[in-house]
DNA sequence: CCCCAGTAGTTGAAGTCTCAATATTTGCTG
DNA sequence: CAGCAAATATTGAGACTTCAACTACTGGGG
């Protein structure tokens, strides 16, 4: 019933895999406070709202099905609801039913989220660019953008049934 | 008073950027979520505690200042001050005045925690190998680890005077 | 048509994190 | 050595996340 804890003999980390591992940690856990407080700053709200609204300005209408903009975004449902309903209140996204599907419902990006989007986008972009691309050869990012689809194909939806040894 | 957004013109990410920073997003969202789970379950606690742990058993005498700790896990001495509070709940983790500074205090893991670590330590890293170092070749791996050494050092405590220009 | 397992989304409570404020101590400076 | 800015660590309030219910609706099989 342990996905893990199934194994006989541990194989541990190698001194360069933990390096490697330990890197990660800290820079995707320095990655995410500079982001952050980016935005708390400028925007008024943490990274993973602000990325709510951009991907609701990049989709058609401005409106996604909640369960699709949560799959969008990698995060739960539940804390899709919770963060929606704080973006309601800031005016930023507004709820519509679905037609279709009585159980459904649309965030909307608004036109007041939309302009602050504009507003913010350049300091966010920055932000991003300082940290991360104007650090990289172009060789790097190829290989942090391969390496970064590869990871996220392993942990995905399919995550749910990942065990199963007849699903690859 | 701003960082970032005294950029005249902003330049924008090109696809291939987009693309590779999407990825970055998701995988590390993911992968956060993906461990704080697996330990939440075997360990009861998320993946940040399990780290202090790690940190302090790999510490002398398994112990180190507040400060220090904070520093070396990339998180303020405010969440440190929280989490060490739980932990200590727990019974993992104990608290020691500092003999030489008054006002400094260690943390220091319990034989209690140590334990814990060591029953959970297998599953934590079949969890990451399975993960991340499973899926990588040899090159990728060597390449993710300088690539997250070089964000670490571009946000890093230099990070507080980082914006002075007479400081690089 | 009814049943019912499955899906969409929300909710509340408990746990965690941030931010600003606080208490205490240090060590430099005059 | 008195005064004070800086450092150490903690605290509480409010914001955010998780987890486990829970409501409402859908769609397919008897």
């Amino acid at each position: 019933m342990n996905t893990a804890s199934t194994e006989r003999e541990p194989r541990w980390l190698t001194y360069e895999e933990q390096r490697t591992w330990f890197a990660y940690v800290h820079a995707t856990t320095l990655m995410e406070d500079h982001l952050d407080r980016q935005l708390q700053r400028d925007a008024g709200m943490p990274h993973l709202y602000y990325q709510l609204l951009v991907v609701l300005s990049a989709a058609p209408q401005r409106r996604l099905r909640m369960t699709e903009l949560a799959m969008r975004t990698k995060i739960t449902r539940s804390r899709l609801s919770h963060a929606v309903a704080r973006l309601e209140k800031n005016g930023w996204v507004r709820r519509e039913d679905c037609p279709s599907d009585k159980r459904g419902q649309f965030a909307v990006l608004t036109d007041g989220g939309f302009e602050m989007l504009s507003t913010c986008a350049p300091g966010h972009v920055a932000a991003v660019r300082q940290a991360l691309f104007d650090r990289l050869s172009p060789e790097q990012q190829k290989s942090l953008g391969e390496i970064m689809e590869i990871i996220t194909e392993g942990l995905q939806p399919a995550e749910a049934g990942a065990d199963l040894p007849w699903l690859r």
